[in-house]
Order: C-alpha cells, then sequence, then structure tokens
DNA sequence: CTGAAAGCGCTTACAG
DNA sequence: CTGAAAGCGCTTACAG
C-alpha cells in the first residue's frame, strides 16, 4: 500500500498522544499543561506517551483557542541599536511563543509618536511594549490609556502605579558597583549621566551620589559629567573628566555605549585601562565583550525583560477580554555585576 | 442590552470582512491572498471592507491550515555575538510572521554537533538554517540530509549546488572595498583575514588580493595578518601589521569586530584615525556604529538574510510534503559599501 | 476526575 | 468565477 496516510516525521498532534496512551484528547492536554485535576496513572500514561513520541504542542493550534488573536505592538524612540536588538530578540521569541503577532513602529518626536500610535492602532494591536526611554512619558502612556490599550513599560526606574512594568533595581545595581570601585581602592570617581529624561539615569547617578556620600567622599561637581547614553555624547563627557587637573582613576559610565566612548579618548590620550583608569558601564550589551579590555559592567538581563514584558502584556489582554480586573504586576528582575578586565585598583 | 457579543477591538475576522462586503469567506480569502480569479467587483468590496474595516490577518489561523506545523532549527556554533543576535531578529521575525516555531541549538565541536543535530531531531524539526561557520560543514550538511531534513545554509560563499542558499557575494564586497581604498589613493594596504575555515573569509581575501593585482601593487606576505573574526585575532593581527617597519597607510579588517579590535591597537599606538591609519570592516554590525570613529564597512543585509532563510525553508518544506521536487534556490542579495570616518586618504 | 462537543481564524479541496 | 463544507491542532466551556 502506498504510504498516502503517513504523517510527515515530527506532526504528532495531541490526537496521537491520546490514542497512544489510551485517554482522551482533553485529558492529554490536561497533563500538558499541568492541570493537577488528573488521576495519577493517566497522568503518568501521557507523559511516557508525549515523550516516546516526542510531541511538542502546536503553539499555533493553542494560540488560536487560548489567547484569540492578540497583536502586540512595540513603539520606540531611540534607545542604542544593540539594547533594541536584544531587547526585541526577547520579544519576538516570546511572541513567537505564545503566537501573537508583532508590529513594531518608531517614532522620533511627539508629532511623529501620535502618528505611530495611530499606525499601531490601526493595525489593531491589543497592547503596547514601551521600551525605554518612551516608558517614562506620561503622554504616551496616557494617549494608550484612553484608547483602553494596555501597556507595559519596560526599564522604567519610576513604574506607574497602574501600569505593569519590568525592570532591574537600577539604584540596587548603581550602588553596587560603586561600592565595587570603592572596594577597589578608587576615591576620585568619575561619573557621565544618562540621559536625564530617563529615569533609571536619575537613579543610577543618585546612588552614585549617596553610595560615594555614605563612604564619607565628596564629590566635586566636575566628576559629574553630563551624557545622553550614546558613544559620542561619552566621548565629550570622558574628554571633560579626564582633562581635569586632577582626573578621576576611574570613571562610571552609565551605559555601555558611554563607556566605549570613554575608553576610546582613555586610548587615544595613551591611558592605560585599567592600569591608569579604570572604566566600568551598565547594561551588559554585546558591546561590553567587543571592547578592549573587555568591560566591567552590570548585567541586565535584556532578553529576558523582552520576554517577561510580552507574557506580562498577554496577561493583561487576557484580562481585559475576560473582563477581569487586576492591579498591574511590577516584576523586577536581577541584575548582575560583571567583573571583566576594564577595573582594577588605582596605579 | 449589555454588549456582550461586542468584539474586543482590533478582533476583525475575515469572516467581518466577508460579509461587510456581501461575498463569502472564500471569496474575501481569495482576494487577501491576491488571487486573480475574481470578478473586478467584489475584489474592489472586498478590498473596500479590509481598508474599513483595519482588516489584518491572524497568521496563527493561516499557518494552521496552510503550513500544517512547521518548525524550524537553527543550529549554531561560535559566530559573532551581534552578528548572531542580527540574524536571530530576522528568522524571529519572518517565523512569527509565517506561524513557524523556532528551536535554537548551539554546538561546540563535532561531538556536540551531533547531539545537538539530535536534540532538535527529537524536537521534531522540520528544517533546518545553518548560520556561518556551520553553513560550510559537508558533515553537518549530509548528517542532516541523510535524515530528511532540508537545510538552507546562510552567508557561504561556497554554496553546495543541492543546499539552498541565502548570501552576499563576498567576492564583489571584498573587492569594492579594496577599490575603495585604492581609489583614495592608498597603496600600503593591510589585510586582516577571517577564520580561513569560513568559505567567505577566503574569497574576501582573495579578492583583496586579485584587486591589488589587477593594480599592479604588489602585496608583502607580512601585510596579510591571520585573525579569527574574533575582537581578540584583530589585535594581535593588528600589532603584527602595526609593528611592521614600514607600516601599512589602510587596514582592511574581514569583518567588524577585528576592525574594533584594530582601532584599539592604533588608539593605543597614538595613531590618528582615518588621519594616520584608515580602518575599514566587513558586515555593519551595531558594532560598527559604536566605534570611534564610526566605521566604514561592507553593509550585509543580516536581518533581512535571516527573514529569507526562513521563507527559503518553508518553501523547501512545503515541497516536500507535497511530494514536489525543485532545484535548490540560491539568493544573493545586495551588499552595499558605507562610508562612515574611519577611512580617508594616506595622511 | 474524565470526555464529547464546539470553535478559535483561516484556507484546501471539492462542487457548481 | 464563486461558495458550502471540512479541518489544521488545540483548549474552553459544558456535561457527567
Amino acid at each position: 500500500m502506498p504510504q498516502r496516510k503517513r504523517k510527515t516525521p515530527g506532526a504528532v498532534t495531541i490526537l496521537d498522544v491520546a490514542k497512544h496512551a489510551g485517554v482522551s484528547p482533553m485529558t492529554a492536554s490536561r497533563v500538558i499543561n499541568g492541570s493537577t485535576r488528573v488521576a495519577v496513572e493517566l497522568r503518568e500514561r501521557v507523559q511516557a506517551a508525549v515523550r516516546e513520541l516526542g510531541y511538542r504542542p502546536n503553539l499555533a493550534g493553542r494560540s488560536l483557542r487560548t489567547t484569540g488573536s492578540a497583536r502586540v505592538g512595540v513603539l520606540y524612540s531611540n534607545p542604542s541599536a544593540a539594547y533594541l536588538n536584544e531587547l526585541m530578540l526577547g520579544i519576538l521569541e516570546q511572541s513567537s511563543l505564545s503566537g501573537v503577532q508583532v508590529l513594531v513602529e518608531k517614532c522620533a518626536g511627539m508629532q511623529s509618536q501620535r502618528a505611530a500610535t495611530q499606525r499601531l492602532l490601526e493595525a489593531g494591536v491589543d497592547g503596547v511594549i514601551l521600551p525605554p526611554p518612551l516608558c517614562d512619558s506620561p503622554q504616551t502612556v496616557r494617549e494608550l490609556d484612553e484608547r483602553g490599550i494596555p501597556v507595559v513599560a519596560v526599564a522604567t526606574a519610576a513604574p506607574m502605579q497602574d501600569v505593569p512594568s519590568v525592570r532591574i533595581d537600577d539604584y540596587q545595581g548603581a550602588r553596587a558597583m560603586t561600592r565595587y570601585l570603592l572596594d577597589l581602592g578608587h576615591t576620585r570617581i568619575g561619573f557621565i549621566q544618562g540621559d536625564p529624561k530617563h529615569t533609571p539615569a536619575q537613579l543610577r547617578l543618585q546612588a552614585f551620589r549617596d553610595t560615594m556620600a555614605e563612604a564619607g567622599i565628596a564629590v566635586p561637581d566636575a566628576y559629574v559629567a553630563p551624557g545622553l547614553f550614546t558613544y559620542r555624547s561619552g566621548l565629550s563627557a570622558a574628554r571633560q573628566l579626564l582633562d581635569l587637573p586632577q582626573r578621576p582613576t576611574a570613571i562610571f559610565c552609565s551605559n555601555d555605549d558611554m563607556a566605549a566612548g570613554a575608553m576610546a579618548v582613555a586610548h587615544g590620550m595613551g591611558l592605560r585601562i585599567p592600569g591608569e583608569l579604570s572604566v566600568v558601564g551598565f547594561d551588559d550589551t554585546p558591546v561590553a565583550t567587543t571592547l578592549w579590555p573587555e568591560l566591567t559592567t552590570i548585567r541586565q538581563p535584556v532578553t529576558a525583560m523582552g520576554k517577561a514584558a510580552v507574557s506580562a502584556l498577554l496577561e493583561r489582554i487576557r484580562d481585559r477580554r475576560a473582563g477581569r480586573s487586576r492591579e498591574a504586576a511590577h516584576q523586577v528582575m536581577k541584575y548582575a555585576l560583571v567583573r571583566r578586565q576594564s577595573s582594577a585598583a588605582p596605579g
């Protein structure tokens, strides 16, 4: 007999599992989704069948039934390319897992932001993810909120009460980094600020100041240089700091891109890193490991945050469709201080 | 009446469109998918309905019917983090659009590669995407092929006859870059090779040699330094080149990461870029715009290549399921020479 | 605790 | 050229 009915390899469905285990598809579904209300024996038979058949649920089928047809928008303005890349990786990965579509809109300035929001709405998105710095724009959040579109803010340091957020504790992270430099023996520590409109930037600076004050070390005004999170702004800030008569022995940059800029300046001036100058960053984007020496920084689990943002948003969307209403969840992910070769005790 | 039946915003289905246009869902489907076999009048009514209702097809529903349940594997070994990030972005984006699932496996060395392949097969993937350098591993390709798993090779410079591939023309790209440096007036041009096991690396070197030869300029052996596509290898290669008694006025690096390394060395030696040394790269990853000065490089549309790879693989999978067999398609994407600030006429 | 029925949104055959 | 029927794989109510 010609193998007309032969399944393509890998096309094991939940019906195959059910048949193989001698149960109904429903029972198989319950086991696979971890429902407790299944007899132990049946559960084990289903689990065995899943293993033997190599079953993997088809997410298109699942999401068609559960989420219905969800669409998630991402509205961003001008974050670092590397940061956005990593975040999008997480967003797309989770979207694919959850079977939702992703629409991305870029905007620059308030006017183009209204237009971008409009495009997202016309495309029928059911919720929007706001990466920094838009996560801190009350107008943006309000505009979406007024139209009944759920929002999740990513990496805001000042989460709004009723807007779910995914973030790390920027204050504690910057505090840990400052302590680390102090413990190495540095006392003349320069700081390059991030974009002051961006709440994490404010918090990182505050943590730096507080930690220095607690250590009883005065920070001259000239030791805190303005920056905008861009490489270019890191360059000029570092020049400012390194041209001081009494220059710092360490520079704490509010992100990795600015640290890359600071390193370039130091290299240009012939300063050895970390021998004559320690440079540390924040975020741990791919740039950190491309630099030489590799950058000591605070690891922010950006990809995981992207995934978490999608999950949080979907939960919000489902609640809304079901007419439920819950308090906004604020997820604080773990940061990590990653020691690499760009920092050492002062020479 | 309580709005029990009210649709959630954005949940416009093809049935809504059909009703609004006064046709059957099938006719609506045909119009939406661009079938020509529809009367002009009906087509226009459907198109109007799509516009007015803001209809967007639900891809989960579509893919459930068309692709069935496809799963795509990505098997990679050790490419640059930035390169892989960009590629994955394209792969995930297209997968989400096509409603297919993505499974990613990393391997290092032959043994772990067999294990990774095994895991992908057990997960029931219907096809595998091979980024560099695995795209050039005949063993890997053969192993998958023997089990009847379609493969698409990304960024191989030596596409195998019967394995579909997505790539740029590395030879022409490297040729264009070499010409560009020659046209600027450079004659002492150093070259940092990529991993010699990687076919694009071979081709880029060959193009460099050929173009120099055509220009009648001899390339001393010492001007071609070995590298492995890593930042670290770029560092030592650049040291080698810049320590020569008669050092080059320009360095052509086989990728951006190595160019970043070369720049660091130049900065460390106090060489001004591009005044005293031009540095150029290849790929245009995010690193290129993070460096200072920003890097002149060959733009490879990596994200688009990721999308194209998924599409090519899906086509292959569908053909296979339908029992069709076609010749393997080899897609050559456009590169672009991006002039930035790291290159200039010799000082 | 278990299962038969129905349907998520879409498109592939199959009739006209 | 157009449409009624069926089904992709899964899970949500609804009965027992």
